[in-house]
DNA sequence: ACGCCGTGTCACAGTTTGGTGACACATACC
DNA sequence: GGTATGTGTCACCAAACTGTGACACGGCGT
């Protein structure tokens, strides 16, 4: 099982303790600290893969430690907090906390955020853009929809990701024809507009009223989120 | 302590500071030059976890700052280069660079490789990789497949090992030719092919249903745990 | 309402692509 | 030398992909 770096930060002796034993019992490794201060001071040594931390801390308070984590890294963040004080959620989802998980928190509902939170974390570093139910991973060169794999040709493909590269512009024929088919297609054809109603009729929930790939009459075609 | 992070080096200073702009927004913290030798004058005081080296530099030229860093240490490199110059992909691998970039890159792509690369570097230190049944063991170049050694022919080895090393990104025909093969082998040829069909015969359940090696029509080879 | 222009839709045939097995040559190992 | 093993190439086939043309459709200006 994969093991993750975790950084733990709680000033009550005996929450951390506990923490850290059911989180190592899950197959992480835990560091943990008492203050924001030493957390900070250790966390470019460490370099783990996510940190939890406690809300109320002495001296530099939690949502501030993530602030700061936040203007250092990508690290991931989960924020714990004792009372379910709606005020605290927001300045921590403000503060760019991944997630928010309320004390006293069972060590498998803790796991399971942990997991959670990573999953997402990694996703997002790999080489994808998102829009809205429709995911494209370039580097895996997958199209996703409402995470079910649409198949595309590779000329579809390719006409998508050039769309998708300039999103919300107006791309004409005689572009996409040089762009995404090779030099020896000139002038008009109906090659663009048959592809993009193949590409539509995969990635378009209703075809007939395009969300993502949209007709401009007389000039061509515009990619732009829903 | 020590200061961690990406070690840049590229001499135009718009792009430079551009890239170093960018990635210090990703959350890295990017410590710049603009020629090979005031970075491997600083490489042993800076300690960079990554190198992102820009070909074309005055003096020493990136792939040469490549050849010499890995002399020094297990320092992941990422190349940067001007559009589709083919000649430089062949020296980047030979001198042993990790990842290969065509400038201009977006961003968000390039700290994708960047996490790539890191992640890989993190999973070299360990000799084995496990993908459900498949385990690879690199130190001593041993396949099992459900516990049942396979035996690999060291080209189909070289094969493998360099699509795990990039998992789910697809990889196209003249990379691997490179990568795998010496570069005296013309781009148009089957004996992509027919190494990974020999591989899939071996490693794959039901080769024409295939878990581990994917074929991605119009464009490569993809690896990607089931 | 009418016709026009731009676009959507569809079927089909020619082309491309990759899987597959056979085979020849090279190399290493007895 | 003889054998086994590894490697590159080829030909064939099935499947997938693609370009094209014909026609339908719908908005727009007259």
């Amino acid at each position: 099982m994969r093991v993750a770096g975790i950084l733990l930060v709680e000033d009550d002796p005996s929450v951390r303790t506990a923490l850290e034993l059911a989180l190592t019992r899950q197959g992480h490794s835990v560091t943990s600290y008492a203050t924001g201060e030493e957390a900070l001071d250790h966390i470019r040594a460490r370099r783990p893969e996510i940190a939890i931390l406690d809300v109320m801390l002495p001296g530099i308070d939690g949502v501030e430690v993530c602030r700061r984590i936040r203007k250092l890294d990508q690290l991931p963040v989960i924020l714990l907090t004792a009372r379910g004080d709606d005020l605290d959620v927001v300045v921590g989802l403000e503060a760019g906390a991944d997630d928010y998980v309320v004390k006293p928190v069972e060590p498998r509902v803790l796991d399971a955020r942990i997991r959670a939170v990573l999953r997402r974390a990694e996703s997002a570093a790999s080489d994808r853009i998102t829009f809205g139910d429709l995911v494209i991973d370039r580097g895996a060169l997958k199209v996703t929809l409402a995470g079910k794999e649409i198949h595309l040709t590779p000329t579809e493909l390719r006409l998508l990701l050039e769309l998708v590269r300039h999103p919300g512009q107006v791309l004409n024929r005689r572009y996409l024809l040089r762009a995404v088919w090779d030099h020896t297609h000139i002038a008009d054809s109906r090659l663009v507009d048959a592809c993009v109603q193949r590409i539509r009729a995969k990635i378009e929930p209703k075809p007939a009223e395009p969300v993502f790939i949209h007709t401009v009459r007389g000039f061509g075609y515009r990619f732009s989120p829903p």
